[in-house]
DNA sequence: TTGACGTACGTACACCGTACGTGCCACGCT
DNA sequence: AGCGTGGCACGTACGGTGTACGTACGTCAA
């Protein structure tokens, strides 16, 4: 039927698709073979089972980040943005989010940004030790935000936007969670990671200058 | 057999004990049923599906959360004990933590940290608006931090400690990492956590003066 | 020509979540 | 006391899952 004779890049794709129009819950080999018209027991002939087929996925996914890293820019605004760079993806692959960064893998793909990051941070004037920790901060509060962002929506459901239903909370118990209702309830995701980003960069700064960088 | 009735906070108790001692894959409704020495479908008398049962371990492990918050003490020591309350139950619950963080609750259990901490926000002189931002950071730092803590590790792995292995990075491609693999290897996860909690605490309260509070 | 090898595929097994029906028992009402 | 009722434990069964294994069919080397 297909003329291409089934190969792991084709393996991988199909599954990506499959997550992003149906959730990582839909993911499984008989339907990923059924997707590619293909007998379940051919796919192990390109992948060795279901979580190394997910890891493909995760890495995949990752090698996508498009990295426009001016050498000339500043540094903090460098840092702002590898930061979006992640965010990017996130946003262009929401669904494989969670598998993204459900797996921890130690591929070239999940290195490249770390050593892009870590250069950026050591032209900075940062030591070693520095950067790696200023690294890991980042990184801890990109995928809290992006796991927030995606909204680990576990069935097909509509992006439920309230994180908080408004009629639900007790005045009495949560006075501050009732009043602040309407903010809790409507997130502008992009603003918020902003702030975010921004936070942490000024507050790395500070932190240079005071270091006498 | 057992002399107690089978009820839902037993059940959720053996599936939180299934999750740390054989990991979250282990957990089946057949094996909590075995655990408690009882049939399968007895469980859904008391629980409706296994995402329900799910939730509950989410929320029971969220539960747990001791806070001893102070009202007397600086709102910056108290956002800084807020942070280590989270942290401690990922602490003591470590393979529960991918359970807790991976479904969104809005139940009392995951509102009552929400309303402390917007309490002591609003008490350190941020508006409400303010307040909310601020908290989403928080949480998105502590969430990303304890997943990299936790390690995610699927299997009965021993907690594989090293983030990169020094043998498989290329020189010439990832100098940075490379020369970085020691700090890049070993991770101080308590002091790595508080080295982030300080910065988040000293931006916004630098924030804070600026906006003159 | 023949052998080996890689690939596609079907079958089979153990396990999963859970819908459904059945029997038991403890209770309240008459 | 007799009876109805409702909740709980349980067995069975169905459609799904990952994947081990055996098989058949190409293509290419000797």
């Amino acid at each position: 039927m297909s003329a291409e004779p089934l190969s792991r890049p084709r393996i991988v794709a199909a599954a990506i698709d499959l997550i992003e129009r149906e959730g990582a819950d839909a993911v499984s080999m008989r339907r990923i073979a059924a997707d590619l018209g293909v007998g379940v027991m051919s796919l192990y002939n390109h992948v060795p089972n279901k979580a190394a087929l997910l890891d493909a996925v995760a890495e995949t996914v990752l090698s996508g980040i498009e990295f426009t890293d001016d050498p000339d820019a500043d540094w903090t605004d460098r840092v702002r943005m590898q930061a979006r760079a992640f965010r990017q993806i996130a946003h262009h692959y929401p669904r494989c989010t969670m598998v993204v960064v459900s797996r921890q893998l130690q591929s070239t793909a999940g290195l490249l940004p770390v050593e892009r990051a870590l250069a950026t941070l050591r032209s900075a004037g940062f030591d070693g030790e520095e950067a790696v920790r200023i690294l890991r901060m980042f990184i801890a509060y990109i995928v809290g935000s992006l796991l927030r962002e995606v909204g680990v929506t576990p069935t097909f459901a509509p992006v439920h936007h309230a994180e908080v239903d408004v009629a639900k909370v007790d005045p009495v118990l949560f006075p501050q969670t009732n009043a602040l209702a309407a903010e809790l309830g409507s997130c502008d995701h992009e603003s918020e990671f902003e702030f975010g980003v921004e936070l942490l960069v000024q507050a790395i700064a500070v932190r240079r200058e005071r270091r006498g960088g």
